[in-house]
Parts: structure tokens; C-alpha cells; sequence
RNA sequence: GCUCUCGUAGUUCAAUGGAUAGAACAGGACUCUUCUAAGGUCUUGAUGUAGGUUCGAUUCCUACCGAGAGCACCA
């Protein structure tokens, strides 16, 4: 039985002492530290029904706790409206360092999920454009929530939807032909091929805008990349494709990600166009100017079209198989799509749909949408260039670390500061997904380009730094041969212990309300614990304390590394 | 116009219906003979407006004001 159980039976059975019964006994953590380690507000919900006054009836619960309390509680108290205040004791604490110590890797995951498969699909680039912002965004966030999920219990399996036909291909088709003479003579120089790619999407897509003669012509392109029927088109296709898809690889690898299925559209095309065909006859679907629309507005929503009059299925129809295709070919008992919420609307109708056709597999899918990346000065607009692609985005912080590092190592008088290669990259990663994750999913996130550099006070970085530094105390320890232990117990619980303590509650809200900025919000607070302690306190020296101080240390390490696991960021050994 | 999301310090974000609304940045004042100062300590400063529900509202409900997204053949 955990701390909280013992504690809700404490209160349980001092309230069948008194003759009393709540249906549900919440504990809760106090705002403040130093109004205990666990809060009950049960007295403030009965007083009501009883006509009593709650503070009074606080006292008479915590006087039945006292009679015969456990080991675990050093303190119970009445507090201001009549909340009753428990503060355990250091012998507790002690007793979980060790414990946390012990499970290493594993402190902090819980078993919500166990046994079940869950997939979840993220990231979504579009081959021949760039990987811009929000894809970067979708995988920082389905990245977390898929190791979230993983550390809930659950089987991960993740998967990576790509739009490899479609109007947009067209339009970039259309931009290669036009431009074939700059295409880079050496097909290997990944950044020329990307950028090149790029050019020639703005391009068609500028000239799509332009006039019908020009639309008419992407349009043409478009019909004769989904039939294969046009050999030069097929060419330059499955080039572009190719360098995309490889391009997309490499940025995976940097952000520490990976995918264990790929859909993509072209594969669904078919499938999409017979599934809402034969549910034309079904009347789930109807004809109308044409095409062929799903009617939301008898569900309270709008009408989306499925099939277009040219006979080409929709983003909405080819969603709509996708959701069929994820559940025949990997089984999952849920399935998660992680996309920008301007998809959001589209997704209801797509749902409510699938709902008349495949209700469970319907039920099982949840969309969570994510917010937008905004400059401070509004929208990031393709077309005014006002634009920051994900890749331009990590190596220009690569750039800013690198720069931060030696201007630091120049201050710090021993040299000797050996910092491994791969270190910028990992800080770099850890800046752009920390500010990503650190507000709640669904809102915009403002994002200041010289702040996420600055690399200080609320960042990845800090966490990393935190980290970094009090393993490098864990490291003096061991060169002087001090180990850690909960024997010699200190004066008093550090805030730090109290915090360490909450990690698996938090990893089990965080995972239950698909919320990674719960982690970050909860790495923060325990790192400024932490920095602070170690401004205060000596840790590996010959003192009695110095044991305690140590296994205390060594907890921080890895519940610092267990969360930032959860975020997706990587410890660096030295920075 | 309709639907959805959202309004918290100068700025960017927190706060399962609870206690004195927390941080960070920016501003001001301190702090390296010590284990990494990318650190720590102190300090100024906020719930859009008006009602309602509740012992208690930043949180729930209604209206208004303001911002963003979506609303038929793009994704």
C-alpha cells in the first residue's frame, strides 16, 4: 500500500470513530510546502451536510488519526478553514530515497496502461516541402505523450503520416519543371536537394494563385500523379519523394525519435475512394455540386466534401481510411493523432463519420490538437518569407550553444572542461522541445527566437545544467570513495526529498491527461530545489551528513534524468 | 454571421473548485580561496468587464468586450 492509501484509511477509519462517511476521501498536495507533504479538505465538504462547524471537525478527525496513527506521519494539524495537514516523517523519506535509488531507470512509471497497445501518430511532414515548425512541434509533443504512455504500462507503437500526393505535390511537380536547370548536380548534398525542393514548392504554389492557366496545369499534374500515368512526372516524383523522406530521417536522428510504421497517402488514395463510395449507398455520404460531401450539420457540425468532382478523395476521405488502415494493420486498443488544431474542426466531421461506418474503431481514436507557433509579430506567413523551417530552427541553435559554450568555458578558469561532441546538439534539442512542451498542448505558443537561445532560468538547459552539475558531485563523491546512505538521518526534511516524492503521481496525471507540461512545470520546481541546496549545502564532503546528501543527490539525478526522459531530452555527461 | 479555443505582472508561461495567485525574462541590490555562476539570495509588479452557482471561483454557468482558428471540392 503506498502513502496515499494509508493515509486515506487513516482518515477513513477516524471518521468511522465518529460516525461518519464520506463517499470519496481526496487527498491533495498543499500549494505551500510547509503546509505538510499531503492535505485533506474531507472536513470542509462534510461540514456542510452536517451543519458544523469545519474546523471543529477537523480537530475531532485529527484527534481519532492521533489515537492510533502509523509510523509515516510525524504530524497532523488543522489548518486554516479547516483543512487537516499531514507531514510525514524523515524516517519516510529516508526510506524512499533509497527506494528511488534502487528502481533507477523505472522510478516514476505506473501501470495505468498495462496491457494495452496504443499507437499514436505524430510529426506528418509533407514530402517535397520543408519540415517546418509544427511538425517539429507535433513530434516534440508525440514524442513525449509516446513515452509517457510507455512509462504508464503500455505497449507504444508510433507512426509517421505523410502526404506524399495531393495538390501540394503537384504544385512542387510543377515548380521542378519549371526550374529543372537549378537542380543540384550532386543528388547527396542534402541541404542544396531541400532547398532546392523548397524554391520549387513556393514557386508552383505561387503560380497556382496566379491564374487558371497556371492552376489548370497543377491541377492536370495532380490527376496524372495519383494515376502513374505520366513517365517524366514519375520521375521526378519518386526523386523528390526520396530525398524528402531521407532528409526527414536525418532530423529524426537529432531529435531523438523514431517511428515503427509509415502511412502515406498515396497508399490510401484507393481505399479512401471506395470506402465513401459504398457508403454513398449507405446514405452516409450524399452527392452534391458534384461531389461527394458528409453532411455535419445534422450533428451539429459543417459540411466537409470527401470526393471531389475531379473523383480525388480529400484529406478528409483519406483520413477516414487511414483511421481503418492503423487498426487492421497494428491492432492498437487506442489510437492518438497528434496535429495542429487548425485540424481540429476537420477531424470532428472526419470522426462523426467514421462513427455511422466503424463505431469502435471510432471510439478508440482520440485526436489531441496542438497550438500554433507564433512570431512575437504575429503568424508566420509562407508567402512573405517570414518563415523558420524546423531544420533552419535547430542548427541556428546549434549555432547560438556553440557560441554559449565557449564564452563560458573562457570565464571558467580550469580549462579542463572536456565536453563531449555531441553535447550542442543535445542542449540545442533540449531548448527547442522544452519550449515547446512547457505550456499546456492546444495553445499558441509565442515564440521568441533570442529567448529559447538565451538557454536560462525556465529552459531545457536549465534542467540539463541542474543535472549535469550534480552529477558531477555524484562523480567527487565516488573519486573520494564516499558512498551514499539513509542511515544517518539529517536535522530536517530538505524541500527537495518533499518533491522528489510526488514524481510518480505527477508521471501518472501527466500520462492520464496527455499533458507533458505537467513533467516540465514539476522538473523546474525540483531543479530550483535542488540549486538551491546545493548553494546552501555541502554534499561530498567528510562530514556525517555527507551519506544523506549523497543518496539524496543521487535521487535527484535520476528522477532529473527520468523526466527528462519523458520530455524527450537526452542528459548530456558534461556541459 | 455561425462553431470551437483562449483572455492571469511590462513580456512569456503556471495554479485536480481551496490556504498568502506561483515561476522565468526584463528592471534594481547582493553573491565565485568551496562540488560546474548556464547557478544562488533579496526586491518591484497581475486574474478583461458585469452578474450567477458555492462554505470557498483564475478554474464551473450566463452575457458583454477582446484575440486566434475553422466554416464545400487545399492539406
Amino acid at each position: 500500500m503506498n502513502i496515499q492509501d494509508k493515509l486515506k484509511s487513516q482518515i477513513n477509519e477516524a471518521l468511522r470513530a465518529l460516525f461518519l462517511k464520506a463517499d470519496k476521501v481526496a487527498l491533495e498536495y498543499p500549494g505551500e510546502l510547509i503546509h505538510g507533504d499531503y492535505s485533506s479538505n474531507i472536513a470542509l465538504v462534510l461540514a456542510k451536510g452536517l451543519k458544523k462547524n469545519p474546523r471543529e471537525l477537523a480537530s475531532q478527525i485529527v484527534a481519532e488519526i492521533q489515537k492510533n496513527a502509523i509510523p509515516e506521519i510525524a504530524k497532523v494539524e488543522v489548518a486554516g478553514p479547516g483543512f487537516i495537514n499531514f507531514y510525514l516523517s524523515k524516517q519516510f523519506f529516508a526510506t524512499m530515497l533509497a527506494e528511488i535509488n534502487k528502481e533507477k531507470k523505472h522510478y516514476g512509471w505506473n501501470q495505468q496502461f498495462k496491457g494495452k497497445k496504443v499507437l499514436l501518430e505524430y510529426t506528418d511532414p509533407n514530402p517535397f516541402k520543408a519540415f517546418h515548425i509544427g511538425h517539429l512541434m507535433s513530434n516534440a509533443i508525440g514524442e513525449s505523450l509516446s513515452r509517457l504512455i510507455e512509462a504508464s504500462g503500455a505497449e507504444v507503437k508510433r507512426a509517421n503520416y505523410q502526404g506524399d500526393v495531393g495538390l501540394h505535390i503537384a504544385k512542387a511537380i510543377y515548380g521542378i519543371m519549371l526550374t529543372k536547370a537549378e537542380m543540384p548536380a550532386d543528388e547527396n548534398d542534402n541541404k542544396a536537394v531541400v532547398a532546392f525542393l523548397g524554391r520549387a514548392y513556393a514557386l508552383g504554389s505561387s503560380l497556382y494563385d496566379k491564374d487558371e492557366e497556371n492552376k489548370a496545369k497543377i491541377q492536370a499534374i495532380n490527376k496524372k500523379v495519383y494515376a502513374r500515368s505520366d513517365n517524366e512526372i514519375n520521375e521526378l516524383y519518386d526523386k523528390g519523394r526520396r530525398w524528402s523522406l531521407e532528409h526527414f530521417e536525418e532530423l529524426y536522428k537529432i531529435l531523438g525519435t523514431h517511428f515503427d510504421y509509415y502511412f502515406f497517402e498515396s497508399q490510401l488514395a484507393n481505399d479512401a475512394v471506395k470506402l465513401v463510395e459504398e457508403n454513398v449507398e449507405k446514405g452516409i455520404f450524399e452527392k452534391s455540386d458534384g461531389a461527394v460531401v458528409f453532411h455535419g450539420e445534422n450533428y451539429g457540425l459543417h459540411t466537409r466534401v470527401f470526393i471531389t468532382k475531379e473523383g480525388l478523395p480529400t484529406y478528409e476521405a483519406k483520413e477516414l481510411a487511414l483511421n481503418r488502415k492503423k487498426f487492421e494493420t497494428v491492432h492498437p486498443d487506442f489510437s492518438i493523432v497528434i496535429t495542429a488544431n487548425e485540424i481540429t474542426e476537420y477531424f470532428k466531421v472526419v470522426m462523426k463519420a467514421a462513427e455511422q461506418i466503424f463505431p469502435e474503431l471510432a471510439a478508440s481514436t482520440k485526436h489531441i490538437g496542438h497550438g500554433m507557433l507564433l512570431l512575437p509579430t504575429g503568424k508566420m506567413s509562407s508567402r512573405t518569407g517570414s518563415v523558420i523551417t524546423g531544420e533552419s530552427l535547430i542548427m541556428d541553435t546549434i549555432g547560438r550553444v556553440q557560441e554559449k559554450m565557449a564564452e563560458t568555458n573562457e570565464k571558467r578558469e580550469k580549462g579542463e572542461h572536456v565536453v563531449q561532441e555531441k553535447t550542442p546538439q543535445q542542449v540545442a534539442v533540449a531548448a527547442i522541445k522544452y519550449s515547446m512542451l512547457r505550456q499546456s498542448p492546444g495553445k499558441d505558443i509565442v515564440y521568441d527566437m533570442e529567448k529559447s537561445l538565451s538557454l536560462e532560468g525556465d529552459s531545457g538547459p536549465y534542467l540539463q545544467y541542474s543535472t549535469v552539475r550534480a552529477k558531477s558531485v555524484l562523480e567527487k563523491a565516488k573519486s573520494q570513495n564516499v558512498k551514499g546512505a539513509v542511515t544517518f538521518l539529517p536535522s530536517e526534511t530538505a524541500e527537495i526529498e518533499k518533491l522528489l516524492v510526488r514524481f510518480p503521481d505527477i508521471v501518472e496525471r501527466a500520462a492520464h491527461e496527455y499533458s507533458p507540461s505537467d513533467i516540465a512545470t514539476y522538473l523546474i520546481t525540483l531543479a530550483s530545489a535542488f540549486n538551491s541546496f546545493y548553494a546552501k549545502e555541502q554534499i561530498a564532503v567528510d562530514i556525517p551528513e555527507a551519506p544523506y546528501r549523497i543518496a539524496l543527490t543521487s535521487a535527484f539525478v535520476e528522477t532529473m534524468q527520468n523526466g527528462l526522459w519523458l520530455l524527450g531530452i537526452e542528459t548530456p555527461e558534461s556541459m
